[in-house]
DNA sequence: TGTACATCAGTGAACGCGCGTTCACTGATGTAC
DNA sequence: TGTACATCAGTGAACGCGCGTTCACTGATGTAC
């Protein structure tokens, strides 16, 4: 096999990144190497760093990409359920809530081992620090769109409620940050 | 340097074990090796399997300690509140936002990123839940006593509150869930 | 209580393996004429 | 449009380093008599 045109080039990097965001997310960045990677793309490694750096760099990469998935996923999922008529906090809170394949695992949770641990400069510290702002901006777009709006302490209590909950395995009833959250109990 | 004492040796164990506790919370399992704990503890490596099997019997030690030490110290700071006829889970929930040096992060966010991706049977794992259910039980005891009981889902809610936001960064007002979540704001 | 010997905690070097990264090589792609 | 050549995406082996673990050795400790 020689040269790819650039286009599958183009479309090879995309993949490797790709597989890189699934395995990092499904069994931690530290527990996946390159050639897992690669293989995973349906390559071998050596290729790896025609398209990035280093392990550090597609890191980055995948902790932004993975945020911007799951940032897209809110907004379908609180669309969808107002195309419904329901309530659109609720309905992200219940799809987080839900169980989801390891590769889906909330890139708060998987990248926040090695994110937090780096200064607050460090690019991939920057991508994930973004990502959260962004998840967060997200919920709190959601939750306050269409009914009372709701401080932001309350929002972003509810917010880490919902991600300690994922991190400490409860299993947790959702609750529409936009309601009162007694009201909603039984 | 020969044999040491058995009291010696029992002493040399327990500063291993206090050390890796220190700095596998403080750097992370996967970034510290063997030989920086034993160095830590002012011994070299190669005496560290006379007193643990492999890192991973250590590590599990290590989480359960660390639990075990959290715990204490929650109830100490409990205690201490109730004597100066302050609330209890609020001096808990303040205590835990506060920022402490790296060798005291919370040992739910330093181990979970290991002890979640082993199966249920995994003696890590055990050690983990084990050590989150008591440190729930520990909050809830302090946050029901002398007042109101909540109810059990509110209380694992402000919990996980709590620790998603020490995950996430958030700078969190502590919020006492024995009286009105409102109540308290402002 | 003394003495001879076995035990075993601690040392420090070495082993073996995995993983990030490098490198010489291949041959299809892109380009200059 | 063809042709000759440079480029460079991908291959697969090898390198180098770190780390968990092992091992031969030392000599103080504990024990049997």
């Amino acid at each position: 096999m020689g040269r790819s045109s650039r286009a599958q080039a183009d479309e090879n990097r995309q993949r490797i990144l790709a597989a890189a965001s699934a395995l990092f997310r499904a069994r931690g960045v530290e527990d996946v190497g390159i050639a897992d990677v690669m293989k995973a793309a349906g390559m071998t490694q050596g290729g790896f760093y025609n398209h990035f750096s280093s392990k550090e760099a597609i890191t980055t990469e995948a902790c932004a990409q993975s945020f911007d998935g799951a940032a897209q996923k809110w907004r379908q999922i609180a669309a969808d359920a107002r195309d419904g008529g329901k309530d659109a906090a609720l309905a992200i809170e219940t799809y987080y809530a839900a169980d989801k394949p390891p590769e889906q695992t909330c890139p708060m949770i998987a990248f926040a081992p090695i994110a937090s641990r780096r200064p607050s400069d460090d690019p991939l510290r920057r991508a994930f620090d973004d990502g959260v702002k962004m998840l967060l901006a997200v919920y709190s777009e959601q939750a306050t769109d269409g009914s009372a709006k709701a401080d932001q302490d309350r929002l972003s209590d509810g917010f880490a409620a919902m991600v300690g909950a994922k991190l400490l395995g409860f299993a947790r009833a959702p609750i529409s940050i936009g309601h009162s959250r007694v009201a909603r109990r039984r």
